[in-house]
DNA sequence: CCTGATTGTGCATACGCATACAGTGGCTCG
DNA sequence: CGAGCCACTGTATGCGTATGCACAATCAGG
């Protein structure tokens, strides 16, 4: 291994030299910068990550913490955020919710992480306060926690949901049920309240049997739209707590051959890239999940920099996508 | 911070025996052990990762270089390879291809990374001998590169493409067509050899006007698929490198109202959770993503734990999945 | 009771880099 | 021509952990 040593001694300077040279220090000469930078260059020298985090008391490693990569919805948000951390001179390691795994401070602890970002479904094995009472900075993604104050990029699914559901009213659409995400997540909790809020605006309600919970993934859509289909006079429009959830919706009703938006409207929420697909062609409520993402990636950046600003709370906006999944009701 | 001095001083003893009692050093009293371990515990301490890092002198940070975070495809590979390696003890840093990057060999030094799994489509940004030559152990998933031997983990399409193609013969099919991966790819290369020779076996080949070429994302199999339907006459099975260009190629196909397999046949090679949707259908060439993924994570650790053990070249096999997009010919 | 082996612990140090501080040389200006 | 200043570079040190080595304590055997 190449050191900044070796540099040292093939440019006739000191290592703290090397080290300053490199860094661009203003009280270094050009002329020693130029010949430290062939020294470096001919030896393929390039400063060690460990050496450096260990020196300065803090690494370039954040982490993102995701119930499950598998689910498509957290494996688009790697791209953008990967992406806006390396352009910001970051890295990303990537942590998971795994059953046995130590909780997560000590994780952080153990990572050399310098701060987080929190996109789980539930925060259990999170324990926020005790990440906060360690110092480390930490971000929420597409979730908040009222216990635990932090920087935050959510969104508002108030004016998405109204599109889609005054255009579905004006369809004709009065039976609507939903399948909703997880209790006690802010997120799923925040899409059910404002779905209940506008439907009663217009004289509507969801009824108690067309309302199903369960985790954020495809199961859920396709054993959901399965149990509804399957005690017979289902619902003529199905929301989805997200796009996930809606693809396992649209699939199990392709299945048993009944006809969306035939026989029944689904709706989903988040707009993935699969949702467009001619093969899909799914009604959802989108907004830029890149964007939100990338946003999350320079507000923990923002904060391991500058600890102290005020917490943010990012809102981006939410709009309806009108393809082919919601119709107008069965007669 | 808590560090192991401070858990030194509470348990009455000094660092290095702090640091021998949790690693469970045999020269330490189970008694001391006792006392460190409860001192750790009451002060909330984990090791420090870039302390260890740096006194070892090899972190435990594995890399993923990939092409595009974006493409199924590579989003697919990191669950499993990300799962495995959280088993061993290992993190998983993401690296991409990105244009104004430094090239490779300063990036995993940079990132103080341990060892590094390959699975991009070309190798330009890589520079392997490099990486060789500073010593940093590598694995080739899913592609190899025979001017620098590796570890390599990779897939036999032999036995999956057979089946795909006899049975597709014997549907009565004799004018194939394919959109390859890009020229000059271990994966492409390998993939189209082994088609043409397995045709020849038969007494047909590729015309080379059926045959495209292109990267291994969505927008070549939608490419692709018009190009072979704008001219009229197209093949009545186009085989695609993988499924996520297949996919491409199968909505381009539904987008312009031609039946698939009605019209034309597609297949693809990969098998991803997509592609056995009911809204999808795929006919493909299947093996296990999840395994070969892991395998990877097993290699790369072996590697860093024991460098000298010789080269392994794991393959694993592949298998027809017939389902929806393969037929008859149109007559 | 002494010797030698064995066990348990502390001391010193190394890893690679960054940085506070000290020091050297050249230059300017009086 | 000398005092003072500035620009530049070297020296010393610290970050948190692991580990070779020395040393103390205990014990067994003769």
């Amino acid at each position: 291994m190449v050191t900044s040593r070796d540099v040292a001694r093939l440019a006739g300077v000191s290592q703290p030299t090397v080290s300053r040279a490199l860094t661009d220090h203003p009280r270094v000469s050009e002329a020693t910068k130029k010949r430290v930078r062939e020294a470096a260059q001919a030896l393929g020298y390039s400063p060690d990550a460990i050496g450096r985090a260990l020196s300065v008391g803090r690494s370039t490693r954040v982490g993102l913490v995701v119930t499950d990569l598998e689910n498509q919805f957290y494996a688009h948000l790697v791209a953008p955020l990967h992406g806006e951390l390396e352009a910001l001179g970051y890295e990303l390691v990537l942590i998971t919710e795994s059953a046995g795994g130590a909780p997560l401070p000590e994780r952080v602890a153990a990572h050399g992480l310098c701060s987080v970002v929190l996109s789980t479904t539930t925060l259990d094995s999170i324990q926020p306060a005790r990440l906060r009472d360690r110092g480390v900075p930490f971000v929420y993604l597409n979730r908040t926690a009222p216990s635990v104050a932090a920087d935050s990029v959510t969104v508002d699914p108030e004016p998405g949901l109204r599109a889609l559901l005054e255009s579905a009213i004006e369809l004709g659409h009065r039976r609507i049920g939903a399948v909703f995400g997880p209790r006690n997540t802010s997120t799923g909790e925040a899409r059910e309240q404002v779905t209940r809020s506008i439907l009663d605006e217009h004289g509507l309600q969801l009824a108690h049997r067309d309302v199903l919970h369960g985790p954020f993934d495809f199961a859920t859509g396709h054993a959901g739209m399965t149990t509804l289909l399957d005690r017979g006079d289902p619902p003529t429009l199905v929301l989805f707590a997200n796009d996930v959830v809606a693809l396992g919706g649209l699939n199990a009703a392709v299945e048993r051959g009944v006809s969306v938006p035939g026989e029944v409207s689904v709706a989903g929420f988040d707009d993935l890239p699969t949702s467009g697909w001619a093969l899909v062609r799914l009604s959802t409520v989108a907004y830029d999940l890149d964007a939100v993402a990338r946003e999350a990636a320079r507000l923990v950046v923002a904060r391991v920099q500058s600890p102290d600003e005020p917490l943010r709370q990012v809102v981006h906006p939410t709009r309806y996508v009108a393809r082919a999944t919601v119709g107008p009701p069965r007669v």
